[in-house]
DNA sequence: TGATAAAATGATATGCCATATCATATGCAC
DNA sequence: GTGCATATGATATGGCATATCATTTTATCA
């Protein structure tokens, strides 16, 4: 099934029960094995509070009382397990955004930064047969489209 | 219409008459007004000479008597006149090779790092829709695809 | 051909981003 | 509570790419 729901991360009022967002994600790391502690779950409530793909560099600004290197382990933590996806902006900056789950490609706006995920799209056949026909088999792929969102249509 | 020859840049003996490839090359800067230098010349030699993609350090490491800073340049002036494109491996390295003309996407092998141009698949189209269908206007895309090249599909 | 202005070069400095180091602190199982 | 593995954080390190700027080179025009 296809749907055409529409998930900005921009735009938007924060996002409500985030408290619950953040014991969810320690949840599931605690069950992987990894430890409930202070600085990482003030990693991961702003993270889950920021409104659109931030920098890891505004992550830490965001968290003066936490050391960098606590960020940058914290949010890789959470880019391999999943709670994180990693987005590339059109200049190669890495930025980061809370996952909604599984595989998914992402529209960026150019101009205010939201995003949102490209839905009813599957690329993932037509890239493998393409590859198959060069002799290729297809192991995974890097995608981001991009463009100006509904609301910046017209700036 | 649909080609499906493939260009492999791995995998293959010497370009010949890359000497004819340079000169081509630096005339057509030479049409944009770039001036042709010794230095620069010998960027587009070794860049021409590279079997498959290659980091700007591999290229540096290969030009000990040009600067650095010229070797960066004169790579920066043939990605934006299209001469040269960027490639981008799984781990966010990037690399560089010689362009085949026009948009296209790249097959990467993730075990011997040849290269193969993705052809007979046209993703922009469908890109654009998914992306109209969440109100985006798509402005461009980044796609790599990473696979196994035929010749190490077992190793 | 020779003078001239603009462009290119290259040694080096700088800056950014991310990870490595390692002594200290903390969470958690018992 | 105790002990130990994990996590933290101040700082150092390192890679990559660009900035700086004095010097050299190119291309043009007299």
């Amino acid at each position: 099934m296809v749907t055409t729901t529409l998930k900005h991360s921009g735009h938007e009022h924060p996002r409500p029960r985030s408290a619950a967002v953040v014991d969810d994600i320690v949840a599931q790391l605690s069950d992987r094995g990894y430890r409930d502690t202070e600085p990482r779950r003030l990693v991961i409530s702003a993270v889950a509070a920021q409104g659109r793909p931030f920098t890891a560099e505004e992550l830490c600004a965001a968290l003066p009382c936490v050391g960098r290197a606590t960020v940058y382990r914290g949010l890789r933590l959470l880019v391999e397990t999943d709670q994180v996806c990693r987005v590339l902006l059109e200049d190669r900056e890495l930025r980061y955004q809370l996952s909604h789950q599984g595989h998914h490609h992402h529209l960026l706006c150019a101009v205010c930064g939201a995003s949102a995920d490209l839905e009813g799209c599957d690329v993932e056949d037509m890239l493998r047969e393409a590859a198959a026909a060069a002799g290729f088999r297809m192991s995974g792929h890097w995608l981001e489209v991009y463009g100006r969102c509904g609301e910046c249509a017209d700036c």
